[in-house]
DNA sequence: TTAATTTAGGACAAAAGAGTCTTAAATATA
DNA sequence: TATATTTAAGACTCTTTTGTCCTAAATTAA
């Protein structure tokens, strides 16, 4: 997988906090239900979000997480590289560790320009483009098998 | 990483094996030695690399591996699909079964712009051309620790 | 035929990633 | 104050990936 599971799951509960981020916060329970998300996984995954800043939490009742800043001004780029780290947007393909220009690997220049694209795609992308979709187009953000079984709490 | 550890080994091996391409049958033993990859391990990735029918292997005294077809003829994307699948070249960012165009993920559209990239890079990069950077421009296989240590041996 | 070389195949171990669970601390409210 | 709610933190388990090792089978050559 290009992103861990940790990362796609913390992608996801920072989309589904950008389209909730009219409220105060929301419990790590709710948004475990509503993406269908092992509750302590996420638990820890969102603490490293909030160790990192990019989220903020409150204790006891009412409290839950929330996005440090407005969804319009967080990239996903952050998030990736918060969760999983850098690598994917500055790596080498054959994983050379030293590989650059100096000393590069026989593919360094080609995947240089297509690891741009993907860099580019994250740096340029903010959740508020991703909560805009889900809501505009009814995008989804949970699994089709657990849309087709309950449909009614499409996110 | 975007490719395993598994997958990058049998890349290497496989450029390893285009730039050998003139001699018979090359022993996995000599590819891990240069290519400083443990033996065992990598006689694992070349042996699913023989089954999928990118290498034949000849057992014995002067037996080995070698390509099955010439290294012009060999796109990377066959080598990498055969160890870790087609998953990075066709798979959803956010890892949600069922993403495509009937039912999208909100990063749908703009991810199958930059993952066609991923796609066409190696549907387009034949182990000949690998081989060529390595010979013409003293590209690099291998860790640069060790061609620090050890710069003869530069593959 | 015997010995040496080499891949095939599978058991096993170590490390990392994914996921579960329990207790502690903070907070709100009755 | 007492209780319920919620995150924080860390121990623990399970699975997958990575890596090691041993034995068997095929082949060559002495």
């Amino acid at each position: 997988m290009l992103l861990s599971k940790s990362c796609v799951y913390g992608l996801r509960a920072s989309v589904f906090l950008a389209l909730h981020a009219d409220r105060e916060y929301i419990p790590i329970s709710e948004i475990s239900e509503k993406l269908k998300i092992s509750f302590h996984f996420l638990t820890k995954i969102l603490q490293l979000l909030t160790q990192k800043g990019l989220l903020v939490s409150y204790r006891g009742p009412h409290g839950g997480v929330a996005l440090t800043r407005p969804p319009k001004e967080v990239i996903i780029y952050d998030v990736v590289n918060a969760i999983d780290g850098d690598e994917i947007f500055t790596g080498c393909i054959l994983s050379l560790p030293g590989c650059g220009n100096q000393t590069p690997c026989p593919m360094h220049e080609s995947w240089t320009l297509v690891r741009n694209k993907i860099r580019t795609l994250f740096l340029t992308t903010s959740l508020a483009d991703l909560a805009k979709g889900v809501k505009d187009n009814n995008l989804r953000l949970v699994d089709i098998e657990q849309l087709i079984s309950a449909p009614a709490d499409k996110v």
